[in-house]
DNA sequence: CAGAAATTTCAGTAATTACTGAAATTACAC
DNA sequence: GTGTAATTTCAGTAATTACTGAAATTTCTG
């Protein structure tokens, strides 16, 4: 019954942090391996993010109580992700890291970075394969159809999202308010209706076969 | 040289599958890994999903070469992330397995399963941490303003979703080719946005100290 | 209920991934 | 250039995760 909470503290031991930066950052810890980074990379990233100012490898090393050389890859790793920025203090030679302020702009590399290791693979791979069974006149297998499909779906996503992307963020926002109630849009008057969607034509690429929509 | 070639075959022996399920399948497995799954769960489900007709544990293994336990163990973790649907056969006892003919009633699983292991505990973990700073009167900490930033973009974020998932398909498809046009609303004139604005206050929730936009 | 077929559990092992400390490299100051 | 501080690499080890085969359990049949 006693042991958990002693086993936290020992956990916690080497961290100077207040309880609730200790708390925040093993929370980022545990989820580093279901966001695909682990548990050092994820601990380390939730230091920066709290951070009031840069810090080097070595108070990171402090604070969480890792080895010199696991910092080193861990923010070797949160470079390659784009997650956090390099700086330099004047009279020190010492690298400093620090995560942006803007939250969106976190968000926009986070979800950029993802697209990247887990859509635009598979998209490419379904496009050669594709490519490759109609050259080799595979026509009309059942799971080519299949493939098609998805194909199409990912398209259909990631040209939305690049598309999305677009907009500056002090437009987003509002749009994200707005929720489901875009919707509305599309019951209003046939007019405006069409003439949105055919000026948006150029900008959503792809738009493989048209589902028919009947609205009721 | 010719070496990694037949690794390859190798690696495909035990499959029956024509090169392009093949590909796809082993495919599917490689990316596993980044979807926060293994090789072989990703191997099943991509088998399943290409598959003309429900298959069973056994024809899997058959088709894939794994153990029977593991594929076992596959599709119960297929069956927790709600991927895949178990059928019966007349007059056969074994468990038939099929997924979705609805691309997009996957997607809507897929995102709903991250969702619930990627986000949802973050933000209860926020949330939980403010509201303990609040009691012990911890306020004016500049790591907490940026945690209470933080929820605030998660609670956007999640409400948005949650919003936006409750358009039913057939309507949905239409504003994602809609794309960035979407925008354009918020430009059309004062009264017509502003009804809309006004309207979803109620269904996106939360919308948490307004951040002031100013457009140009 | 006995027997058989199907599935699951689980302990042991293999494979992969994470982490460390020591050594090598790089970057800079003098 | 030499010396020193900072960072990176890397081989070895620890920890975790994936996979297997055998045994146990469940589910159905007659």
């Amino acid at each position: 019954m006693r042991e958990f909470g002693s086993l936290l503290r020992t956990l916690a031991t080497a961290m100077k942090l207040d309880p609730v930066k200790q708390d925040f950052v093993l929370h980022f810890g545990e989820m580093g391996s279901r966001w695909g980074i682990n548990r050092t990379v994820g601990q380390i990233y939730a230091l920066l993010f709290l951070a009031e100012a840069p810090l080097n490898a070595d108070q990171i090393c402090d604070e969480l109580g890792f080895s010199r050389s696991n910092v080193s890859m861990g923010l070797k790793e949160l470079q390659a992700w784009n997650l956090v920025r390099l700086q330099h203090q004047i009279g020190d030679r010492r690298d400093y890291f620090t995560t942006p302020e803007d939250l969106w702009e976190i968000v926009r590399t986070l979800i950029d970075e993802r697209k990247k290791r887990e859509i635009d693979p598979t998209l490419s791979k379904l496009r050669s394969l594709l490519l490759a069974a109609e050259e080799s006149s595979v026509e009309n297998d059942p799971s080519l159809k299949r493939v098609q499909e998805l194909k199409d779906l990912f398209e259909l996503l990631t040209g939305w999202y690049e598309d999305i992307n677009q907009i500056p963020t002090d437009r987003l926002v509002p749009l994200l308010r707005l929720g489901a109630a875009v919707q509305r849009v599309l019951m209003l008057p046939e007019r405006m209706t069409e003439s949105l969607f055919g000026r948006s034509e150029g900008s959503s690429k792809g738009a493989p076969e048209a589902e028919t929509i009947d609205p009721e």
